[in-house]
DNA sequence: AGTTTGTCACCTAGGTGGCAAAGT
DNA sequence: ACTTTGCCACCTAGGTGACAAACT
């Protein structure tokens, strides 16, 4: 079901936000420090370690894997968790289109100006406390220290070189948050108002991230402690899934004409693309795919 | 700044509800009872007293006074209000557009599918307590116990009869509902997420309003008192405001043309009824309005 | 040469009043 | 006779990839 291997914890951001572009802004004091709530924010992270997300080899393990796993929760071992958050569990939503673009390498465009993903990172949540508040965010970690080109004529991604520096490490929290386990539960949780961006200098809390890097998605369900020193039990309230199915390669425009053929014809915002066959919304064939060198 | 006409507390409500559309619900002990955030919820109502809300002359004062009061609010004198509360202050957006509908007599379209209002209420709150949290809402209460109708060939509103048996009581949570006084009072409060019907059987948690009827809008702030019995603080955790230049006529289809046509030149939804002229975007002629007989 | 940016036509999603038809 | 309903064309608002131009 769940794979135990330790990612390490919430990897290194920072807390220069962005103002919150107008939506709710509550404030939690969670384990996590205190997060605002809203769009995407930047946190001081969890851990008493800063851990540099580049040159940090974050997975250890199988990454590239699509797998069957339900849900990749990460336990790490020297904290036992409260009990708000270890028996919460998460199904990846559309996770047979996930695997299909998975399989041809997924691409993600990043603009300034900010840009959804798609397929969006959607999840259905079990094991709540149905009557505590919890928090729900995504942050992206580097899949690598790696810099790619796409060679066209052999349809293949190559390492292009060593990352390029970090950008601002930033979460975002689902818009909702906080809010009762059992309205997180009552239906599926989608994170369609995530934006990814380039722009370092991006002022609308979206994720940045570098083009032409990959990157994995990462889900993080955190019990808003009540307790007024709550930031003590920081290790203990948060409870983070990776699914890696949902990994990607940003860039600023698509590079495998598969993927961009795979977006046209399942993201309905792009339906002006297709050329006709409405019927032909099904299985393209499956590629493997991996960094070649 | 502010009438202290006794309104009466929160008028009948019951408490059939609806489910959430889909949106947030967060669940708040408040002094009005358990209150449910999000879209709309009827609600067991505040007061000891039960007042039906037909044949009850909410309003004894002058009532289509349009008026230059900034907020008129509601000070029941029986009980003094908690601080977190008795500071709060509210302005209406939008004034000068209201009083330009308001001349004429405003009419709301209600529709079994659910209508927004236009223009929108939409307030700025000023003397909240920044750390404390508070759920913001609205109601609508008959502004007399009549049935009217429109004589086209007059152009006036004449009383057509009795009031019609009253709808359920609702209430509409602002969906941001609970945040704390800081988020509330950071930018305009817009309640554009509301929406209003004449199918008593709604199910999807829209006011319901009889046709033919005239109506207050009421804006109640309400601080979320975190004691544990909470209940017995009803009637000093919450404030109401009445703005008298919203109050409306309920209908199917629009009776006073000129309505219509104010709509059409201010509501960016309708700009495709505009003739052209897109410079007379402003001032009709004031004309008196009031029941005839 | 490889990558990024800005603009565009074409969608989804949903808020308008008009209007003919149906209700009552 | 009066009121309500359902459908429509026409908007706003914003999410798509294509593509030419600009950048580095």
């Amino acid at each position: 079901m769940a794979g135990d291997a330790d990612w390490g914890n919430l990897g290194t951001q920072d807390w220069q936000a962005g103002r919150a572009s107008q939506r709710k802004r509550a404030f939690l004091s969670t384990g996590l420090g205190v997060l605002a709530s809203s769009e995407t924010y930047s946190l001081p992270v969890s851990s008493s370690s800063w851990e540099p997300p580049v040159g940090t080899p974050f997975l250890s393990g199988p990454c590239t894997s699509s797998s069957e796993a339900q849900a990749m929760a990460e336990t790490p071992s020297q904290s036992p968790k409260n009990p708000r958050v270890s028996g919460v569990t998460v199904q990846l939503e559309m996770k047979p289109l996930w695997e299909e673009f998975n399989q041809l390498g997924t691409e993600m465009i990043v603009t300034k100006a900010g840009r959804r993903m798609f397929p969006t990172f959607q999840v259905k949540i079990l094991g709540m406390d149905t009557l505590a508040d919890y928090a729900l965010l995504m942050d992206f970690i580097p899949l690598d220290d790696k810099r790619y080109r796409y060679a066209f004529h052999s349809s293949a991604w190559l390492v292009a070189g060593k990352a390029d520096p970090a950008t601002p490490g930033r979460v975002h929290f689902h818009p909702d948050s906080p809010a009762k386990g059992a309205q997180w539960m009552r239906q599926i949780v989608s994170f369609d108002k995530l934006k990814l961006t380039n722009n370092l200098l991006d002022d609308n809390g979206h994720i940045i991230l570098n083009s032409m890097h990959r990157y994995q998605p990462r889900f993080h369900v955190v019990f808003v402690d009540p307790r007024k020193d709550s930031e003590r039990y920081a290790q203990e309230n948060f409870k983070s899934f990776i699914f890696t199915e949902t990994q990607f390669t940003a860039v600023t425009a698509y590079q495998n004409h598969r993927i961009t053929q795979l977006k046209i014809a399942s993201n309905p915002f792009a339906k002006g693309f297709r050329e006709s066959d409405p019927d032909s919304w099904s299985t393209p064939s499956a590629l493997s795919w991996g960094p070649t060198i």
